[in-house]
DNA sequence: TAGTGGTCTAGACCACGCA
DNA sequence: GCGTGGTCTAGACCACTAG
């Protein structure tokens, strides 16, 4: 059987995308206009307009009206890292996953609580070390810190089945996350990832609010130069 | 005067993922199917079809033929940070932006050159390492090799005006990319940075390639947890 | 002011995948 | 089967903006 064809807009904005990604429409060349494209193409304008829409949202070209579809210029270091789930990252390499609670406390947010999860005024707060260990060696530490304000069902968790990461996924959605990702200087708080004081770790630290209520925050330490955090990806979102 | 309306496709989208991220409609929970929704917004399908498709776009729902939408179980772990232009980097931090050539030279791609464009066979490469400073002081020491094959243009560039990223972009578009981020220890090789060697460093490699053909490989050496890769956004890419 | 994209309609047929 | 989304049409009017 042969495959069915693609969708037509589908191979409308293929065909623009290869002519700007070989060159042969470099940035600043106006793309026809979606009247001339349903023409050549023999097709209705909302057809074109569904394909250019795409290449819009994905940055490959800027529309405005009356100037016409023009080719942009990539937005060159501009680009875009997935950091996945822990157990899916350590289970996809083909090892064994596992977790341990080290460490767990229920306290009233302290001073250094409210700076990690912007707290304008302290609120009960949940705080969980863990270690999540690849075939039984130690891969990553995790130090999570989650707002009981924001999540009360977790006083009562024990974390035995999910780690507080995937639990915390079930429970709150979240409306806005931040990201920072630093290298620091192993130190006694890491011991647990049996690495030398100073080896460099890969320190990855995500804050996460449902609605402007802070939810969790969460300090990530990847020892040394083992790890790293990889990602591939085409200038096209949906490609 | 009033700001007119947003249209309404924009508005169907608002409405349904306003009720996700709020938790109304937690994970699992089936969406009214396209024409029920047409018919209390009185509306076409078509215009409810867009809301849906870039909400499913979105990854904030899940849609299946005859199964209907469902409110898709956030991916959380996954998230997406971006990685910037340096001297746009150094500039919106309010630092003058400076670099500096440090080393170039032209050769037949080594052992270590082919592994890090991923060659199958040598060819002529462009080595450079440059300097990138802000308010005049040490930011990130950077190690670049361009494919000559690929770029053969930049064997006569001096990259006096435009430091060699900048410039890259320019001459050749990229349909692919790599990013690995680690932690590395300070070496000899940095000493331009300025920095007692171990310190802990944040390096950004990059790979890049045009119709499966490498254009080049960078790797970045930030110094020390001074520096920090940060992102900040919303589950939603178009919000 | 005229050309362009942005949006919307009221239909249509088809493909998929649960029942 | 048959309900659902996926796609497509052949129009239409409007909003923006470059010339």
């Amino acid at each position: 059987m042969e495959p069915s064809a693609p969708p037509l807009h589908r191979r409308i904005r293929a065909t623009i995308e290869a002519r700007i990604l070989s060159g042969e429409w470099p940035p600043g060349t106006r793309i026809p206009a979606e009247t001339e494209l349903a023409a050549s193409y023999g097709c209705a304008r909302m057809t074109v307009n569904k394909a250019l829409t795409e290449l819009a949202a994905d940055g490959l070209i800027e529309r405005r009206r009356k100037a016409g579809s023009v080719v942009k210029r990539p937005v060159l270091q501009s680009a875009v890292l997935e950091i996945h789930d822990i157990r899916a990252e350590v289970e996809a390499a083909g090892f064994a996953y596992r977790y341990e609670i080290l460490k767990r406390s229920t306290r009233q947010a302290n001073r250094g609580d409210c700076a990690r999860l912007q707290l304008d005024k302290p609120v009960p707060v949940l705080a969980i070390s863990s270690l999540h260990l690849a075939a039984d060696r130690p891969f990553c530490l995790e130090d999570r810190l989650i707002s009981l304000h924001a999540v009360p069902q977790g006083e009562a968790e024990n974390f035995a089945v999910l780690s507080p990461g995937a639990w915390l996924i079930g429970q709150v959605p979240w409306s806005q996350a931040e990201h920072r990702i630093s290298a620091v200087a192993a130190d006694a708080g890491m011991a647990a990832l049996g690495m030398p004081m100073g080896t460099p770790c890969l320190a990855v630290e995500r804050r996460t609010w449902n609605a402007d209520h802070p939810v969790t925050h969460v300090r990530l330490i990847y020892p040394g130069e083992a790890h790293a955090l990889v990602a591939r990806f085409a200038p096209s979102k949906a490609g």
